[in-house]
DNA sequence: TTTGCTGCAAAAGTTTTGCAGCTGC
DNA sequence: GCAGCTGCAAAACTTTTGCAGCAAA
């Protein structure tokens, strides 16, 4: 689902997630950890009732409400990224890219930088100098049919309905 | 805070909402019909609660319920757009669009087609054959500070926190 | 030891829905 | 008249929060 492919994600998790925990001082605890080991090891973009699902695989015992706080501990530190959403997904690429959701079967694809890169760039200054803004940043998403569902007549319901 | 200035919304509304219901096969009701006046009346995209408040001031016993189910309706038949996050917003420029969002103030402008589609047009094709997508559609969101309060030193909190 | 984190359960907030009665067509 | 709408109230969901005990540093 990843465009330009990228590093095997949770490679070396175990430590490494412990140490970016630190870096940004939050304490070292199962719960925490195994959230983000989680969101870090995916690219499906869960919501965060499935992140709970899948920490429970590990610590059984882990609530609902610790993966939220959690998850927004590390939002606000930078650690996972949000998309927003009336079910809001979470997502454990922080590097700058923007989304491709296909519509069929609700899958959502990272579109790295490099390949969104030149445009979105011309496309911000303009909006900067004609609009009077200053941008901070920018999202875009892109919906359609993912390669997959284009040959695909039948199409299976998404798990969500998308966006 | 619309950048490409549009004609006034809601002229003549009180004919054209109800042959534009009409055209799609809703019946015309006074909540209905009051809904998407309002929606199209103003470009603040006001969350349903808002929608709620300003129909009530012209048909006080109109329930949220129904205001819920009537955007749900004309948003299905294209009269109205909706925004994503966690406070659904109504939009009725039905236009190609994009959005700048004022982290300041909260503010939503409209970035109607014509400022941003040189630049977005490219990056859709790049996308879609890059990827190996068909892409129906998309959505761009700017963030940062508006002209108004790009001077502004303390800032006035947003209504509601953005995205 | 101290501060922060957790599980549990309750609360809060938004959106949807069931139902009986009303109304546009 | 009948299908479709509406108000009201309850329900369904997602997300947040209070609290007492527990654990990381």
């Amino acid at each position: 689902m990843t465009i330009n492919p990228r590093k095997a994600r949770g490679g070396q998790a175990g430590e490494t997630s412990a140490a970016a925990l630190r870096d940004v001082g939050l304490r070292v605890t199962g719960p925490r950890r195994v959230v983000l080991e989680v969101v870090h090891g995916t690219d499906a973009h869960p919501t965060a009732e499935v992140i709970h699902r899948m920490v429970r695989r590990r610590l059984p015992r882990v609530s609902l409400g610790t993966v939220y706080r959690n998850l927004r501990l590390l939002v606000a530190e930078g650690l996972v990224k949000e998309l927003p959403g009336p079910h809001a997904r979470f997502d454990g690429n922080t590097r700058d890219h923007h989304h491709f959701t296909c519509l069929a079967c609700g899958r959502i694809a990272d579109l790295d930088a490099p390949l969104t890169e030149p445009h979105s760039r011309a496309l911000v200054s303009r909006v900067a100098s004609l609009g009077g803004f200053s941008v901070s940043h920018h999202r875009i998403e892109f919906f359609g049919r993912c390669g997959a569902c284009r040959g695909r007549s039948t199409r299976r319901r998404p798990r969500r309905p998308p966006s």
